[in-house]
DNA sequence: TATTGTTATACTCTATAACTATA
DNA sequence: TATAGTTATAGAGTATAACAATA
């Protein structure tokens, strides 16, 4: 069945994929899920909206947003609604942002093993399987 | 950056394909890992190459192995080097393998978001970014 | 009463290190 | 001495449930 072995292949790349990011992202001091929480920070976003994105429960941005707190590279800020606490990048945390994007351009398998063309192609059959829904690291 | 949103979107389908994949099978009673284990067993292997096949260590070899007897769907079985354990499928591990395949064509995030010819131009994309290793679940 | 974030806790997956048996 | 598998243990990542403050 081609759709069988399409998913086995799927299964296995998304393992790659996320060891790929990971050790891309190592070197500059940081593990993966914090990565991808600086990634979506562009704006300060609530963090019920952060664990919405992020597909996990809100417990858990609660212990995201301590480690990168802790770390310099964001700080909550209070909301209008006053339940509601934003999350926002310091200037470390931007330029941290900025060195895992340039590092993952350069050295990510996408780069590695596909030409510009095979990119191009690509990026539509991803988005086609993301769906309708947001499309976030 | 180009490679940057692809491989955005690279991790966050990994995340997708992963969670699509363990409910799928959720159903069938069993876990991802074990489900990836079974779908690799075509034929008895010994349990290091499992564990070189699914990129981990050998005591979680040993600890799958474990689950997989408890349930009936593998056994141990001696190798010619009396140091190596083959794990090899039951009837009822074949049996349920066949209807993981069965289940995952019928409804996973392959077969649903995409029509034929987008899995065709799909697949040698993934045969890529997979390199040269080989392809397994 | 419903929602946001927090705390305390526990579970799943997986690795490391030390060990046994065999080569 | 080196290799295959096992055991005991520990860590990372994440969830659940109960809770406080605010709406």
């Amino acid at each position: 069945m081609e759709a069988w072995r399409l998913s086995q292949m799927l299964v296995t790349l998304a393992e790659r994929a996320k060891a790929d990011f990971a050790s891309t992202v190592a070197p500059l001091g940081l593990p993966m899920h914090l990565a991808r929480a600086l990634a979506m920070l562009d704006e300060p976003a609530p963090m019920s909206e952060l664990a919405e994105r992020l597909e996990c429960d809100r417990s858990y941005i609660t212990s995201l947003a301590d480690q990168l707190e802790e770390r310099g590279l964001a700080g909550r800020v209070p909301g209008t609604d006053r339940r509601v606490k934003l999350l926002a990048l310091t200037n470390e945390g931007r330029e941290l942002r900025d060195k895992i994007a340039a590092a993952v351009s350069a050295g990510s398998m996408m780069l590695t093993r596909l030409d510009d063309e095979q990119r191009a192609s690509l990026a539509p059959l991803l988005e086609r399987l993301l769906g309708d829904e947001l499309v976030v690291l």
